[in-house]
DNA sequence: TTGTACGCGTTATCAA
DNA sequence: TTGATAACGCGTACAA
């Protein structure tokens, strides 16, 4: 059994009989003139050993891990595998690894996530999903961020975060307006809605949005209608159980994202409801799958995977002064770009 | 404007009075002895800077990066999205980082994921996509798993791949045979089959596994009823459109992956062909969201959460050498486990 | 019980 | 044009 061991500059060196320092340099593309036949006898030492500097070692004499930490909710949820796959390919491109971290919304794990990747002097995070609302979560983050920020570390969020960081707004509230208003203009006067996890800062954003539309409307709202879910598919189902024993009361119901809308419609279907023209059915978000369910969803699309891009190059752009040249559409942008589509799932009334 | 500094073990050695390596060993909980008093100055050092190791410099001493990198083929497909937060999962608990590469099936792309993770020293890969077949892309990974082997990194690989490393075999040909021959059992004679990627080895093994039934049972097919895909809902759509042809020579179709079976069915949906009425369809994966597709795909299920759990204890198994009480299901079995789910996609002839 | 000195693999600086 | 040396932040063998 032969030592493991890996290969480093100093074996490359020893093989083209020079200093690890011009090994450096020629691997580096220096300024720093190296003789051409020297730079071509290391040149074939390296593709010999098949020598690759070592990242740590580089980071930390650079300080620069190039490093990017992806926090998100639920990666089997298309909205976040979307957006992360638009981060990763942008970034990838410029050299760097993105650490994806899979929190469930868990408290500790986020925070634990965060510590990583400051031990590991990640250079951006993107905070992908909404701001949970909780005191020491708060708190917490709140100091790290402020470390991180120390060192240069680059924040993004997607959604409202009450931290001083990037944040990119979703505009939700305007999205639960909007695809509230656009039931309204159909003729619907009676509601249900069926709401996301609580904590979440996103969940309570578009709740307002939902009920400022009403108000304006001069629709009233029971609570018993604010049915409670939790972005799933699953909790979709629940919520569709729930929602039976107001069907008569009804005439649509909005959902708080697409994911859910999604469950809510399939269990529906189950129980021989028909959608749009027992109940009419609005989701949020636009993920793929809601163009192929069954009925095809209305809904507020949220071009997550352009987004995903947008951020990569912001961070590209901050991380790497030289490239300035890229075209970053998020940089002073207020609102990511929504738009209404209609499909299937509503019935007009009028 | 403040300089930007890091925070390092000298920084707290000399709040606590102390020296480096004391600090270290308090971080560490060493063996080596520490004076109670000392180690209560330090920890209150610690907390004061809200001190962490630096993880590049741990892992150039230690040799231990505590990454893994994970090559995945399309994020946004529930088959690898299951996977990777199973892995993910675990690896995290285990205080692991996970480094995720989307490669949409890019040789080059793959290559240099890979050359990245050798970078970093990452200590396992998870290779969670079909071998892609082409001899530049087998002689370079080749040469690549050698190199990253020699320096103890773990690779596994979700279906069969020519390289020395672990393949947890997916039985695709097994997945392929059963649902052909539940066809068969339903009563039907007379097939199409929607392809995968070409260059994809689960495809070649999927297929084989089909044709090898059919002519077990002595049924002939047409190579234009093999129609070409791509894995992915949109090309499930494009292959309805072609199937549209034949529609009167077959009676059922069995199709690669689930993602496509749902593209299919909802394709041919919109053209308004009753399913399974008309023509019955069956998929491979069991995604989530095969059971919520219109009408529900009956399909073979590979539990990929928790499969991505296994191989998550798999690798740490092999990494944290303490934690060999961990209980590996993978660890000598040669097949994952599959079931044949049967829903509302197929009818029976008999 | 504590501290000193060295090395991990790089690169930057300086001297030759 | 090249090489020696220091430094990045850490852990550890050894000395004290």
């Amino acid at each position: 059994m032969e030592v493991k061991k890996n290969i480093s500059i100093k074996d490359v060196a020893k093989l083209a009989g020079v200093s690890p320092s011009t090994v450096s340099r020629v691997v580096n593309n220096s300024d720093h003139p190296v003789n051409s036949k020297t730079r071509k006898d290391v040149k074939k030492a390296i593709n010999k050993l098949n020598y690759q500097p070592n990242r740590m070692a580089q980071g930390l004499i650079k300080n620069r891990s190039k490093m990017i930490g992806v926090i998100v909710h639920d990666i089997s949820d298309e909205y976040f595998a979307e957006l992360l796959k638009g981060i990763e390919e942008i970034t990838f491109d410029y050299d760097y690894i993105t650490n994806i971290f899979n929190t469930n919304r868990d408290i500790e794990k986020e925070l634990k996530a965060i510590n990583i990747l400051d031990a590991y002097q990640a250079e951006a995070i993107v905070l992908t999903g909404g701001y949970l609302r909780d005191d020491y979560y708060k708190q917490t983050m709140g100091k790290h961020i402020k470390q991180l920020k120390n060192r240069n570390c680059h924040i993004v969020s997607v959604s409202s975060h009450p931290f001083e960081i990037k944040n990119i707004e979703l505009a939700n509230k305007l999205a639960a307006r909007n695809i509230t208003g656009y039931l309204i203009d159909k003729g619907h006067r009676s509601f249900a809605y069926v709401n996301g996890p609580e904590i979440l800062e996103t969940t309570q954003e578009r709740l307002c949005g939902f009920k400022t539309t009403l108000k304006k409307n001069d629709i009233e709202i029971q609570d018993d209608l604010i049915i409670p879910g939790d972005f799933s598919f699953e909790g979709g189902r629940r919520a569709a159980s729930e929602l039976l024993k107001y069907l008569e009361d009804i005439t649509a119901v909005v959902v708080v994202n697409d994911q859910a809308a999604l469950g809510l419609m399939w269990e529906l279907r189950q129980k021989g409801i028909k959608i749009p023209d027992t109940i009419s059915v609005v989701g949020i978000g636009g993920i793929p799958a809601s163009k192929y369910s069954y009925p095809p969803l209305t809904t507020i699309v949220l071009p997550l995977y352009s987004l995903g891009k947008e951020i990569g190059k912001y961070i590209v752009s901050k991380l790497d002064s030289k490239k300035e040249t890229i075209d970053i559409i998020i940089e002073d942008r207020e609102y990511l770009q929504m738009n209404l589509v209609e499909r299937q799932s509503v019935k007009e009334l009028i």
